[in-house]
DNA sequence: AACACTCTTGACCGTTTGGTCGGTTTTGTG
DNA sequence: CACAAAACCGACCAAACGGTCAAGAGTGTT
């Protein structure tokens, strides 16, 4: 039997995530083409479809990769409450800005059936946060329990748009803004 | 002197404007073609381009009428502190679904030079809802004022992807919610 | 050393796209 | 009515895209 996998395969596939991620986010999945996240990756086109078996396999594997570490961190981790569960989210995307960019701007340009698992790991933090907001406010009914859950999303999902890296209130500066923000908020409806 | 611009040459352009936006917000700006948008809208390709010159001109008009309507909505009818901007701000995408989720969408693929004048309004919907906000907390600084904004805004612009007509709380019922969260939030930070 | 298979590439291909063009029909005007 | 321009269309075009292929270089295994 000779040669099996490069040693680095592994490696290699992840180094290319990171960089069609990058290039990905920066022009927006469907104008961004594949030639020029092969050359921001520092290889041939080609190569790329060595690695991975179309641009819808490499998004999906980009996706998955990073929802499932979202999953990995809210679920097993299991953050203490509402405001540590905001700190963890925030924090988690310090150094996925462009995977959760792209999640927010290209997840609708997968088929069904790559969409499906994905979305289901949404739903997972979805209900975490539910489960985080109605423990601070356990007579929230179904459909204002869910309003509420998706109005914090609102204000976490938006971050990346308006913050910029240096400017203005920190990452945790702001975690800490959003958690007071959202308990008052909470107490309030 | 023969005949000049039919008499309903704007209504037809007005049309073309709301049909080619829901095509473009259903597929994704840059999924869209042409040739879809014509005939969700009934007519030729050609026609299209005897109405707008390029798909660029025809996005742009699109988020160019639709964003200085909410401008007007907004500075004009000058709204009576945070709850009614919020309210006025949720209520007018009630028709423009698919406006308001183009231009969180396809608003980067504009060039510079017709990005350039919606970022300004969008800018001034912003300054007006800094305005509502500081008016309810005068104490909060450039960074955590700019913050709080930010956060109501993310709770408005998530709206759209989330909510479902005839599902959950209605708009309206929503729009109270969201400003009873808004309010708690801010005076909680 | 010899083999078999992975890694890597430049050149190529079919399809789709935004956009154009030549022509026909319609309509306001003199 | 005559006519000129607007309204409208089917067919076409060049460019760009996702994806393929044949072939060379490199490397673990026997």
């Amino acid at each position: 039997m000779p040669r099996g996998i490069a040693r680095d395969y592994e490696q290699k596939r992840a180094a290319l995530r990171k960089g069609a991620a990058a290039y990905f986010a920066r022009h927006g999945y469907d104008r961004a083409s594949m030639t020029g996240a092969a050359s921001e990756c520092g290889v041939s086109k080609a190569l790329i479809y060595h690695y991975y078996e179309s641009k819808e396999a490499l998004l999906f594997d980009i996706l998955d990769a990073h929802l499932s570490e979202l999953v990995a961190l809210v679920e097993d981790a299991a953050p203490q409450g509402l405001p540590d569960l905001i700190r963890v989210i925030l924090m988690a995307y310090e150094h996925a800005d462009v995977e959760h960019k792209l999640q927010l701007d290209a997840l609708d340009a997968l088929p069904p059936e790559l969409k499906t698992p994905l979305i289901a790991a949404q739903r997972r933090l979805v209900a975490a946060m539910s489960r985080a907001v109605a423990a601070e406010r356990p007579d929230l009914n179904g459909d204002r329990l869910r309003a509420v859950t998706m109005s914090v999303f609102g204000i976490l999902n938006w971050f990346y748009m308006w913050h910029r890296p240096g400017k203005g209130l920190s990452r945790s500066e702001y975690a800490t803004l959003a958690a007071d923000f959202v308990r008052g908020g909470i107490s309030a409806v």
